[in-house]
DNA sequence: AGGAGATGGTACCGATCGGTTCGATGTGAG
DNA sequence: CTCACATCGAACCGATCGGTACCATCTCCT
């Protein structure tokens, strides 16, 4: 967590080291929640270092953005193929995965939707829509090798239930069964669509 | 909309007016997106009228969000029970309210939902909450009526399904078909619980 | 030994932030 | 007519914002 003293020997290093470090605080207290000068104290980075290797606030921001998608839709992809090739197995994983991380301590929702709500222009709003893409690809092929009879629709239904349980983890889940809530309905409509 | 120039007929008048015209900037620029300043410029108003009515701008934004959580849920509660007793048509009704808001040209999903996600502090989450909690009232009403077998549960599904069209028309809905796609979802899950 | 490059720390920049104050103007009620 | 009040517009406040420049330091490579 702490970058070397003084160092010519990890350019990479020491932006991955950056890099994950401002993940944690971005996502804790929003994207404009925090300033530049807050945000290098924290990572233990001068100002000049972190301008070098981002060349903006944006700039680390979508960075930051960008690797956390890419983080959580590989995490989310392995649960699923750990569960083995029945989906409906697939689906019960991927829901309870879900709500180990709904239940963890700095639980704030889901960050690349939260920075796209902060955030209405291009860079945060595309990587958005992009991680939803990619969402919705990881569960329409559940759909479809569940044999549900609109492997499309019940992808994007899926979505819905994701996306809901997981606004309604942050705002509004009182007994912490927003993801157990969502696997049933995930379920039932697996079901009602044959598969 | 404009205020008019003089006058000490209307304290309340004006106060509505601001919150009205506020109302609209705040949603579509962000709570953080649009300084005071502007945000005077916009309403018409100046500074010290604003602060004589609000105080802050913490206090404005409380103001606008809770009107407006007064206002959605009266709309929501309005074009369900226009839609006559049947809790099927109920339930399309809602959802089909819910697809011509999304649709709307200015959409940037919920005004309420979004200002918790921007402020982690216990103004806008204590609404979003409280909000999230009437919608549920709402869901699970109609669950009731229903006759569903776990009325409850489904309730909070229908909660999730809400949010969660929200949040994918928002981010992540390029042929706008969020709002049908959750309703479908909702039927079936009636369906499911026998009713 | 010495040069190149990455770094931390600090001072600094103009701009903007939320918020306060003041005077001028216009309105309504007495 | 007059007084109280609401309002506007603008000046102003200290603080913070994102971003830049400079320099001493440290490590590696030659």
């Amino acid at each position: 967590m702490p970058v070397p003293k003084g160092t010519a020997l990890d350019p990479d290093r020491t932006r991955a080291t950056l890099l994950a470090s401002a993940t944690g605080i971005l996502y804790e207290r929003g994207l404009d929640g925090v300033g530049v000068a807050e945000l290098c104290r924290a990572v233990g980075a001068s100002k000049e270092t972190l301008y070098r290797h981002f060349g903006s606030k944006d700039g680390l921001v979508e960075a930051v953005l960008e690797a956390r998608s890419d983080r959580v839709v590989h995490w989310l992809t392995e649960a699923v193929e750990a569960a083995g090739p029945d989906p409906h197995a697939q689906l019960t994983a991927l829901f309870d995965v879900l709500g180990d991380w709904y239940r963890q301590p700095g639980f704030r929702g889901c960050a690349i939707v939260n920075a796209a709500t902060q955030r209405h222009a291009p860079p945060a709003r595309t990587l958005a829509d992009r991680h939803l893409a990619r969402y919705g690809e990881l569960l329409t092929g559940i759909a479809e090798r569940a044999g549900a009879r609109e492997p499309a629709l019940l992808g994007r239904q899926l979505l819905i239930l994701l996306e809901g349980a997981t606004v309604v983890a942050d705002h509004h889940d009182p007994h912490g069964r927003a993801a157990e809530d969502a696997k049933q309905a995930a379920l039932a409509l697996l079901s009602a669509q044959g598969a």
